[in-house]
DNA sequence: CCTACCGATCGGTAGG
DNA sequence: CCTACCGATCGGTAGG
């Protein structure tokens, strides 16, 4: 009861959360560069211009902290990529606008270091904890997203290649990601042109 | 000249390279879990049994054995995955004999993190330096290899797939980048399965 | 939210 | 290759 009391309101709360905010956007700015671990309490408090105890005192441990930067960078996700796409009609629409929006986001930079899950997946699937629960759930959900458009392309008859809906996210995803990732070794977007053309011929996109 | 002296003949130069062989080795198993950067001169050395000067000075800096970190990596790599294949002929026996190498060498756990490549690449694909730049070039020269061989299966009318070669080893690297990762995720070998059969379906392997 | 501090660890060096 | 040390930085805490 205590930790979820009511707000007080002298406005301390809505103070701490407004900081927990702008800490955990500033933390998945710098993770989806330098990686998670290596996001110091010191570098988020120096670019919010607090006090490093200040960002300790907010979130009681690093692994929180962690924990509210993947919450937050999947929030950006959503916003960013997911909703502009649920406007569209299930099946291709749908899933053109998901490929669409999600090569314009890293495009322009919503994350400076491309995409955040790309950037801190590899450097959590090996260390098991919740960090790296967290992110597999996200991963997870969109892989579901991805599958459930191509199998209503699949029932709709729009989709010739009978591969399980799940195997062929699988292969969205996988060219996705090493867009992002040849992207920011070559710094050229012309890697995110090279996926939307394999996946046009994958799937008619 | 100085530098490149003759070794000497009491076998403390020999000494010195197998201390520096033992140490990249070690080093490239703690990097594929844990990333390049998280791993300390002190966690080699205690590995080892050394101290960590003495790792120290038998780099120079932690830059330096960073880049004799990735060139072992990359020798590891070569021996278990390139050479192996290179017996056979070219086209899509050699890229079928890549493709198995590849999937065996992360089965088997060459390094304990997976695939070496794929777990630092994300670390360094948005910090220029040595480091990126000598992963770049192992990546290249991967991808390369895995374009001659679509290049020459689509000469000898093996491959109805008219994309440019190089587009399509892009596919083939992502998918399994992207086994690697879902793999370690999982914790199940059935995402090394799952790229299989994509890998058979697009390129008939 | 702050200042001030804790022990642990980092990469690197001096001196042998 | 070692011991012993350096300044810097880490996450975290005491006390206000």
């Amino acid at each position: 009861m205590a930790d979820d009391a009511e707000a007080t309101t002298d406005g301390r709360r809505a103070r701490g959360d407004r900081t927990r905010r702008q800490v955990v956007t500033r933390a998945a700015a710098l993770a989806s560069i330098s990686g998670l671990s290596a996001v110091s309490l010191n570098d988020v408090a120096r670019d919010l211009g607090v006090s490093k105890s200040g960002v300790a005192a907010a979130f009681g441990t690093k692994e929180e902290l962690e924990l509210a930067t993947v919450a937050a960078a999947r929030e950006i996700f959503i916003e960013e990529v997911v909703a502009p796409a649920l406007s569209r009609k299930r099946g291709r629409p749908r899933l053109r606008a998901l490929v669409d929006s999600w090569l314009s986001y890293v495009e322009r930079g919503v994350f400076p270091g491309g995409c955040f899950m790309a950037a801190v997946l590899p450097e959590y699937d090996t260390k098991p904890g919740p960090v790296r629960d967290a992110l597999h759930d996200a991963r997870r959900a969109w892989r579901q997203l991805i599958a459930d458009q191509v199998a209503q392309m699949q029932e709709d008859g729009q989709l010739e290649d009978r591969l399980p809906a799940p195997l062929l996210a699988f292969e969205v995803d996988a060219l996705l990601a090493a867009a992002n990732l040849e992207r920011n070794l070559s710094g050229d977007d012309g890697a995110l042109t090279d996926a939307r053309r394999l996946l046009r011929a994958r799937f008619d996109l």
